[in-house]
DNA sequence: ATTATCTATAGATCTATAGATAATGC
DNA sequence: ATTATCTATAGATCTATAGATAATGC
């Protein structure tokens, strides 16, 4: 269950910022809005993957964004927002990432294998930022909790989806709907152990290994993603 | 990712409070250090699983465990240990949890499932404290940190010893040594899963059936545990 | 005398805002 | 005039301790 922070943190590319939309301001010019906050975000991910969201300052954030205290409160009501907007970024990236990864993987027969391995790297890409939402999500009001899980369910959802369309071109064995559901889900979490068990994994396996032995676990259960492969499995039972 | 708390908690027993060892303090009287800080650490993990370790203060904490600010001082020398004394006490509480299980669970063919349904029991009952080792285990002083990741080690050996013994007694596969590490570890996430994202497992499935899933889904890999399930499996390829 | 406990508070923060100032556009 | 920004600080905490008090044992 462990969480430390090892790694230097690549930035965040940020891009719409879409949770934008759901916090007030006092500033009227939309576009100086989304400039400014996205300075916030990106200064305020950095300190709290660096010390936690209540260790760090409303003063250290507006620090490192450029900006006056005074003025960070024109741009957020509280600093649970810019918390929101750090939460909210980050799953926009995941997504990004997970959805990027989907479309470069699309081969018939090894798909799912692929898929997983994109879906792997994305993780290890973004280990500091999966972990902060972990350790972080529970500081949220419940309003935006609620709206972080969603976040995470869509990303599940995206291997449902991914399952079941493999499912129905028979790439896979017949999955009834809550063994694929489970599966997505443990696909996610094991995705995330990367980041959450990183002070152990990272020193004895890299990630090419890990992406190795979690597709065999997957793959385990699943039938495996090919007539071909299960042939080979067939043979190792013998 | 997500957390939110929900169920009402039951309350640790709490055994022996080893870390205690660990945390000087200004009294004399063993026995009454160990009586004090039970006290204590009993109150504060229901608050810290209530509000969060930052937001309790150390006023609620006393109050709550029935000694004055003051003396709560003379038990230990800051919040922070109050807060490993708590990681501690869960840990170990999972721990003898998890022995306990594999005591029950000895049958020879079924018994991986025997031991995965009685582990997943104990994070079900205990959901409330993995989940607040998973949020707060990052608010410890690094020193205590490592500790705790070394405790959330030595359980997921405990697997790594049930797997070894079962593959050695010819009831799972030949599995190489990291095969088996790392499906240890799966072992203990998917656990935690139960607990991390219970915010939508537990709308959707009864603690009965995602053990079910779960063992369906870690067996496969392992080739299953017996020759019975292997044929099974044989029949639903064909 | 020693040990344990309590009350009262020092001292250090930290969030959020009020009110002044600068910049921009009519 | 309006919009954005800044400085200075009110007001509210919170942790940790100093020093007084009570209880226990010689």
């Amino acid at each position: 269950m462990p969480q430390v922070n090892t790694n230097p943190t690549p930035g965040l590319t940020n891009p719409n910022l879409s949770g934008s939309r759901d916090i007030p301001t006092q500033v009227k010019n939309p576009e100086l809005v989304l400039r400014r906050r996205r300075q916030i975000t990106d200064a305020a991910v950095k300190l709290f993957i660096d010390k936690g969201f209540h260790k760090t300052t409303t003063r250290q954030i507006a620090r490192a964004a450029g900006v006056s205290i005074g003025s960070l409160y024109e741009y957020v009501a509280s600093k649970e927002d810019i918390l929101y907007l750090v939460c909210d970024s980050i799953h926009e990236e995941v997504e990004r990432g997970v959805a990027d990864a989907l479309g470069r993987a699309i081969g018939g027969r090894e798909a799912l294998a692929e898929v997983l391995r994109e879906y792997f790297l994305v993780c290890h890409r973004m280990s500091d930022f999966i972990l902060l939402i972990y350790q972080e999500t529970r500081s949220l009001p419940s309003q935006w909790q609620k709206r972080v899980l969603a976040n995470e369910l869509r990303i599940t959802g995206i291997f449902i989806e991914v399952l079941a369309r493999l499912t129905a071109a028979g790439d896979l064995p017949n999955l009834d709907e809550r063994t694929i559901e489970i599966a997505a889900h443990n696909i996610s979490v094991l995705g995330h152990m990367w980041t959450f068990r990183r002070w152990f994994l990272s020193r004895h396996y890299r990630i090419d290994d890990y992406i190795r032995y979690q597709t065999a676990f997957i793959l385990g259960l699943l039938g495996q993603s090919g007539r071909e492969s299960r042939r080979s499995r067939h043979k190792e039972d013998k």
